[in-house]
DNA sequence: GCAACTTCCGGGAACGTTCCCGGTAACGAT
DNA sequence: ATCGTTACCGGGAACGTTCCCGGAAGTTGC
């Protein structure tokens, strides 16, 4: 497209693009008047600077690429809103990708991120993601990372989550407060560094109150559609009171099952959902839920990134972040009913 | 980040940068085995032409810009999918921006999108979007441009949508055979190409069961946080025994407005929304439902954009796609009860 | 042998912007 | 008047890649 660029100013003010460059770009090498009009001028035709350009000279971008595993998941796009909000305030542009959640597609994405020059890189991992050696490449090219939501071990880059072991230990402590003793736990796969912090605040709960961990109420389940019906169905041969389901999916799916199974909710079984979902008030019946603070961590993270692309805070940063949920009891875990 | 250049490989082959080029450029002015040498050569060292610069000297980038009004929208985020699914098959990376529903935002937005050079752009309007000119520009500068969902009559582009009137009339038709006289109509904001669709649809049913169009029973809500709780109060003045909610937002709004006020669905009132929420059969009660095609949405729109892209089918193509929407019956409108 | 054509290659320019450094003019100090 | 310093500007190079065109070498036809 025929954008006004630095050299149709130069020209017209017989100018030489070095200046036109200075002018724009507040040099201390320009004189007063020269500046004003070249501002004027550009001011005038609209100009914008070339950002293929700025990026091939400079190797920045003021992009920050943001991969997620799913883009049709609640919790992510509500923390893609919080990075947003952030970003676009510190004058940067955020640009979004899915990985689908496939380790392939993740580093293809990735890669693409880095060729276009983004400044940063937010991500969370996908759930078959179990060889982050790629990003430490990147991070030791000083690519500022920060993952989000689910981290890695291998990795010494800021994280920014949500305190899985505590809102996993909330969840489970209110069943065992309204009388649940067999806790069920439909898990997401254990690949993915927040079922081992969720499992972990579950057993936690459990421990605290005297009861024993039985591994068969434990079940991960895949990303396939249909995983989580026959994985229900298994754990209801171990005669379970309560579910625990870790994520939205997860949770909706154990709702869906128990009332195909004309299993009453809570009466027989009680079930509290790991999970986002905005109609929780909604269903039948209403769902425990614990929240996650979506938009706070996506704030976080973008907070997080952007100091380390300007360089500061480069130190004290490694720290993973870890954000509160809320736990909601509705309905579904109420007792003695 | 230091990646190889084909300065690296030249020098290594003791060629010249227009030779490596042609090599990886399959050109046919290239002896054979020189260019055996460079295309090895090439890949032992994980070269990879640097996108930034090939998109200032050609003018185009292989990306995909797709806005949309928002992504924690689960429409969007399945029409997104859409898109992926077929560009990515197609060789083009897709680069996902949200406007937040805002014309200023998408107007910035969208220049970001021209000025990376993306070869097409994909939007759905945001709902104060009124004034088009300057996707016109962008037209007449050559930008292919294909709108999905929300389509703008100002707009001489190819444009894919559900079939908005087929859907309100089928929910309509539906809400009558079931035995509703005073149905009222909560619309997405008027400005959004789709509400009056849906509005003719919904108009166009009672019409034809000889029922008199009442526009004290048609409400548009607007996009903040409380708007439909006043709304549907409001319409409950006017005796409605049913309610034809026209987005996700407000069918879930509608929902909890009538739990809140103790009005019995669908004894007392029937309720319907066009919504592709996920979960509409564990709501209480479980909600009847016009379900848009969101994934072929974006396939569609993908696959027109890139024929566009490439040259394919330059004519022949204005002519709006509007693609079946699916009713789905549950609790909410059932009738005599 | 000479001219025309083909193959192959390299140098240079382009894309739009920023930075470096040298040249010129003006000013102040000696 | 001379020297040193400062302000200002323009030319050139860089970033990585592609394309254009001219030059060199080889081959074929007359």
């Amino acid at each position: 497209m025929d954008a006004i660029t630095i050299k149709d100013i130069a020209r017209a003010l017989n100018l030489s693009t070095s200046t036109v460059s200075r002018a724009l770009r507040d040099s201390y090498e320009i004189n007063a008047e020269t500046k004003r009009q070249v501002v004027e001028y550009a001011e005038r035709l609209h100009y914008r600077p070339n950002p293929i350009a700025v990026s091939l000279k400079e190797n920045r971008s003021r992009v920050i690429g943001v991969v997620v595993p799913q883009i049709a998941n609640l919790f992510f796009s509500q923390v893609i809103n919080g990075i947003e909000a952030v970003a676009y305030n510190r004058g940067y542009h955020v640009s979004i990708f899915q990985s689908h959640e496939s380790y392939e597609r993740e580093l293809a994405t990735v890669q693409q991120v880095v060729s276009r020059k983004a400044d940063g890189l937010l991500i969370s991992l996908s759930s078959n993601t179990t060889d982050v050696s790629y990003l430490r490449q990147l991070q030791e090219k000083k690519l500022p990372i920060v993952l989000f939501d689910r981290a890695s071990k291998d990795l010494d880059v800021p994280s920014v989550t949500a305190d899985n072991f505590a809102g996993a230990f909330a969840a489970t402590e209110h069943l065992i407060q309204s009388g649940r003793r067999r806790i069920a736990h439909v898990a997401i796969p254990a690949g993915i560094s927040i079922a081992q912090e969720r499992l972990a605040g579950y057993r936690f709960a459990l421990e605290k109150y005297g009861i024993p961990y039985d591994e068969k109420l434990v079940r991960h389940a895949g990303f396939g559609p249909n995983e989580v019906e026959p994985i229900v169905d298994d754990l209801l041969n171990q005669m379970p009171d309560a579910f625990f389901a870790a994520s939205d999916r997860l949770a909706l799916g154990c709702l869906a099952t128990l009332k195909k199974r004309k299993i009453s909710i809570p009466s027989q079984i009680a079930l509290i959902g790991f999970t986002n979902i905005a109609v929780a008030d909604l269903l039948d019946p209403p769902m425990s839920t614990v929240e996650q603070p979506a938009l706070e961590i996506g704030q976080v993270a973008a907070g997080r990134l952007i100091d380390l692309i300007e360089g500061k805070q480069k130190t004290a940063s490694s720290e993973p972040v870890k954000i509160a949920t809320r736990l909601v009891i509705r309905t579904s875990t109420q007792a003695g009913l």
